[in-house]
DNA sequence: CGGTGGATCTGA
DNA sequence: CAGATCCACCGG
């Protein structure tokens, strides 16, 4: 509910902002309990050599480089839509990745996305917005999404933050998922306890799940 | 583990 | 323009 919470800081200040919110599509509304922050270029204040915004910008990733509070969707290996939520300042790239979520409402429409995949596609409901491609399928966002103002209530897609952050104490943090570079940067926060959270690329090494607190 | 899949970017 | 790349997922 407040532009302002995620245009001031830094992008894991955002991510951390973000979670326990919840994005509405139509009937389909999930609250996420997954996320990742991505900075810009190495002129900017946060550079990110695994941010798509790191080149500079291009058609596809200039939302990033917007004001806060829009969505940057882009198509993952030709089949998955994921889904930021820009951050930062006007003219600063920053964003923040959906990475899983909890489904709260339009739970059959959810289901019938489902429908048709592979046996092996997740049955258990916890697992229908684990992981980007997953959450994007979940919620139906288009490519004609893109840059969608969240915080509008008009939009076809909307984000609603909670009233206060959660507490440090339910959080944890860890690596970034799928990124070769920087992977030290712990920039992959997720709601402690939470099912939908998406544990497969921990790995096996790590006893205590994935990572520290936040 | 490998195949799938398509937009996007880079460098001829 | 072709080729490489890409913030995944599923089935084996």
């Amino acid at each position: 509910m407040n532009v302002a919470d995620l245009e001031i800081g830094e992008p894991d200040d955002a991510a951390r902002r973000i979670l326990g919110g919840t994005v509405t599509v139509g009937d389909v509304s999930v609250r996420i309990v997954e996320v990742e922050a991505y900075g810009g270029p190495l002129d900017g204040p946060w550079p990110d050599p695994a941010a798509h915004s790191f080149r500079g910008p291009t058609p596809r990733n200039v939302v990033m480089f917007g004001p806060a509070g829009r969505l940057y969707v882009y198509l993952s290996y030709g089949m998955h839509l994921c889904m930021n939520v820009s951050c930062g300042p006007d003219g600063t790239a920053a964003a923040v990745l959906l990475r899983a979520g909890e489904v709260v409402a339009g739970h059959d429409v959810v289901e019938s996305r489902r429908a048709g995949r592979g046996p092996r596609s997740p049955r258990v409901e916890a697992g229908w917005a684990r992981g980007p491609g997953n959450l994007g399928r979940a919620l139906g966002v288009a490519l004609a999404d893109n840059g969608t103002e969240l915080f509008d209530a008009s939009s076809a897609v909307t984000l609603q933050l909670l009233d206060r952050p959660l507490p440090g104490t339910a959080l944890a943090s860890g690596p970034r998922v799928g990124v070769s570079l920087a992977p030290d940067r712990p920039w992959r926060f997720w709601i402690r306890g939470s099912s939908a959270v998406s544990s497969y690329k921990r790995s096996p090494r790590a006893d205590a799940p994935g990572g520290s607190e936040a």
